[in-house]
DNA sequence: TTGTAAGCGTTATCAT
DNA sequence: ATGATAACGCTTACAA
């Protein structure tokens, strides 16, 4: 093989033909071709085959992205941002079942889906937010994500947090927690009660509030959860004290343990446990039952969210339904059915198992 | 307001700057502007740091993605392409933990992640594979799709399957299987042993296999670890009969618990259960329960993956790990380090916990 | 039905 | 450091 062969044999693999080449192989022309991806009315059946069809044995599979959405101005891309690191993101059973709901949809709708995380976009040179045709934001976004994609004037739907103008998806934290906690507390007499909260302070490790943290306002959802948890136990002239509430900086099982760990070794020991987050009550279980506390009969363990795995466990678990893949589904929905504007609150719903009779 | 402002305004929040507007409003060529964008030592630091903040205040991001990538011939995405449907692979853990150590990695690099399933890809008119840069390919692809990928001569890195020329990431399914097994029925004087295997026929629904099954070849996957079970019953003088492999489609808790049941009820008695997946032992562990058989007194079970949930089951669960995060993490690393050919296996390891000791 | 050509927003080259 | 300009691959209005 020469050098000249060799050059052109490393351009046949480096770069894949184009519709203008493809067009020249055919005999035909680069509108016929594009016309026969795009526009099936503008020719005959036939032809239309018979030019998807060879351009395919050519090894042309349809007009580049980046030339088209150049072009017409949309990509067929959708953008999921999420709040968390992707990586974190993947390994949360929550954002799992929404991913799994909005890309239901997608595949239903013949959309790609593009992941972005709100850390890599803002340290990134080139702005990968001006390729999807609209966006789905889970999560309150870090600093200024959120206003780089409003700035693109697409549409998005936010999940799991407001702001004006913009259609959301969301849940009445407040009115679940409630209903759990007053189902948990209302039976007991003198119920002692722990939380184990996610998210509730600023702060990197596994601590107790203190008195000044109640005012603080920090995370939306788990201040509305927490709400929640105070108003049914005013109603039952039943208090929670600072100290026994915990602030958990991560949805993970090894910082749940540490935290139910602190809470069923304090003492007085809780007869309730309150958690944020299923992922946090599967943990407090397992450490309760490592301590030889028997649940439910000695201690009732509640959750939020109904993932998958708290069907599954024994005890099961006794939690607040928020319908992640629905969300999912109905924020996808939204975004691709005409201009997204309305905010939807999903229902709420008690699911009682065995961990909280 | 009248109807050219209307139309004005309409305009200002439809179309994004873009940098030839951006260059004339700072009074800067639209040379300069790229090159503050993308070749930092082309001006001065004083006068990039002054077009990045002007720029951003104009509400300009960066270059638009489309339009760079058709210049450059680059994108800074990466295609990661699943065998499965997206919303299934949302739901499996296995695939979780693969993303999750992909996402480290892309996240590390600054890259972007668009997800793309087998299936919306072949059926779709344009192509989105001409938009990443590389592609991660997990598990065999339906058709044609590998092939289309393969065609657009970007790299490519397999995880789980091989193909000559492209780069893969793999584990031995047969010395895996092959210990497993062999630590499960070592210590037995006769065992009786059924297998729970995923996808080793093309049937929809779960049931037992017959003795023209054997031969037959489907999966690669299930196939090597159906071999690695023999291999170790055949060394240890106990035989595995096709009635007693039940085949399951999908890996799903519930698919799961319906062969569980069968193979659990069905006479003689198995004491030991070797499951291809741990999502499949995790149920069969759970009928055990349901059935008042106690393991692993009266009942071993083995898994296969680790995922995270095998450790916190009740009892915790024996099983080979695959380090999934390790292989998402090794494939996108060798995926942007330079021209990826090698292949790599990795190890796996048993696990010894409760369900089998 | 087909061919032609403008233009989508960017980058890179070249001369200035 | 700048200005002008030619691509990148495609879609589409328009003319034939």
């Amino acid at each position: 093989m020469n050098l000249l062969g060799y050059l052109e044999e490393d351009i046949t693999i480096k770069k894949p033909l184009n519709l203008k080449q493809v067009a020249a192989q055919l005999g035909v022309s680069t509108a016929t071709v594009s016309n026969a991806f795009n526009r099936p009315d503008q020719l005959s059946a036939s032809l239309r085959d018979r030019i998807l069809k060879e351009s395919a044995e050519l090894g042309y599979f349809g007009p580049n992205l980046a030339a088209r959405s150049l072009r017409r101005g949309e990509s067929g891309v959708i953008g999921v941002m999420l709040a968390d690191s992707l990586s974190y993101s993947f390994s949360d059973p929550v954002a799992n079942q929404l991913l799994q709901g909005i890309a239901e949809v997608l595949v239903d709708k013949q959309k790609q889906l593009l992941l972005l995380s709100s850390g890599v976009v803002s340290a990134q040179q080139s702005s990968a937010e001006s390729l999807p045709d609209g966006f789905v934001l889970y999560g309150a976004l870090a600093g200024n994500a959120f206003n780089q994609i409003l700035r693109t004037g697409k549409p998005v739907v936010t999940v799991d947090f407001e702001s004006s103008g913009t259609a959301s998806v969301n849940i009445d934290n407040e009115q679940g927690a409630f209903t759990i906690a007053n189902h948990a507390l209302a039976k007991q007499q003198h119920p002692e009660v722990a939380v184990l909260g996610l998210r509730l302070i600023d702060a990197g490790r596994v601590c107790r509030l203190t008195a000044p943290d109640i005012t603080t306002h920090s995370g939306e959802i788990s201040r509305s959860r927490l709400a929640g948890y105070f108003r049914a136990a005013q109603g039952l002239h039943c208090s929670i004290s600072p100290e026994r509430i915990w602030h958990i900086p991560v949805n993970s099982p090894a910082q749940a343990e540490i935290a139910a760990r602190e809470a069923l070794t304090s003492l007085p020991r809780p007869t309730t446990l309150l958690c944020m987050s299923d992922v946090i009550a599967l943990a407090a279980i397992r450490v309760a039952q490592s301590l030889g506390i028997s649940v439910p009969s000695e201690l009732q363990v509640t959750g939020f969210d109904d993932i998958p795995e708290a069907a599954r466990s024994t005890p099961a678990l006794t939690t607040v339904c928020q319908q992640s893949l629905e969300k999912g589904r109905v924020a996808a929905q939204m975004l691709l059915e005409g201009n997204p504007t309305t905010s939807i609150t999903l229902e709420t719903r008690l699911v009682v198992r065995d961990s909280c009779l």
